[in-house]
DNA sequence: CTGAATCCGGCCCGATACTG
DNA sequence: CAGTATCGGGCCGGATTCAG
């Protein structure tokens, strides 16, 4: 069940293989979309409309697409009823569930976070422009 | 110093304001070569052709490109030693340390996972080609 | 060795219109 | 309601070249 089984297994450079998945599965993790959606359905089943509605500022064609990439990955599943309306229902499946984790702890990291990066940014552009050639700041 | 305070701080819906950051951050995050970089620095100081030789695949460009947002976001500090030839050394700040944790834990998720996913993929392409018009698979 | 700058192809993604 | 199809702009990212 744990993710981790005590030993580090976090080694990038040691083991090839496993490097190249984490590039293909992270830039799904990665991907914009992917986790806020896993994070909604981590509270429940929901159906297409509902999300979209929760998820402000995805198109329609990018909650398809994510939901059918996470689909794919065996994270998600679809359930269509065949009413008229149509209805279908998204919901995790148990793998889907076990990313739960460490996407909260992700969530956490950056809720604990993102004032330090706001603050190091700051600092870092007013750094940089007084460092730049002062050409007509106006 | 813990990542989390007990509560659930992973709340997607609740809070705009960290949903927005969420997206932002996340992006960065799960921008290819960020973690990967993270990682390597994970285990200790290292200059920049050492990062370019140890993390396959990244163009010098990238490598670049990536440590400077970085570092923008405080998460990396760059030293240039002034030296012939020029050296310079990159490594996590207390801060980029404290990403650690939640990137390792992804990384575990990854490696415990991947094969699941693999599988989920190769039956769902499977699935989709039946259903898919026969036309000329040749 | 480290890095900036330019060029340029490819994809990502949003907007729109149309189907069942 | 849920989804596909198409078009088009924009940004990502690799290759190359030049500089300190």
């Amino acid at each position: 069940m744990a993710a981790s089984t005590g030993r580090q297994t976090a080694m990038p450079t040691s083991e090839h293989g496993t490097c190249l998945a984490m590039s293909d599965i992270l830039s799904r993790i990665g991907d914009k979309w992917s986790v806020m959606i896993v994070a909604q359905l981590g509270q429940g089943t929901m159906r297409f409309s509902e999300l979209r509605r929760q998820t402000d500022g995805i198109s329609q064609r990018m909650l398809t697409l994510t939901l059918r990439n996470l689909e794919r990955d065996g994270l998600v599943t679809r359930t269509v009823y065949p009413e008229v309306p149509p209805r279908v229902e998204y919901a995790l499946t148990p793998l889907g569930k076990t990313l739960l984790g460490p996407i909260y702890a992700l969530w956490d990291w950056v809720s604990e976070h993102q004032d330090d990066i706001a603050e190091a940014r700051m600092a870092y552009d007013a750094g940089q422009q007084e460092e730049a050639p002062p050409r007509k700041i106006a």
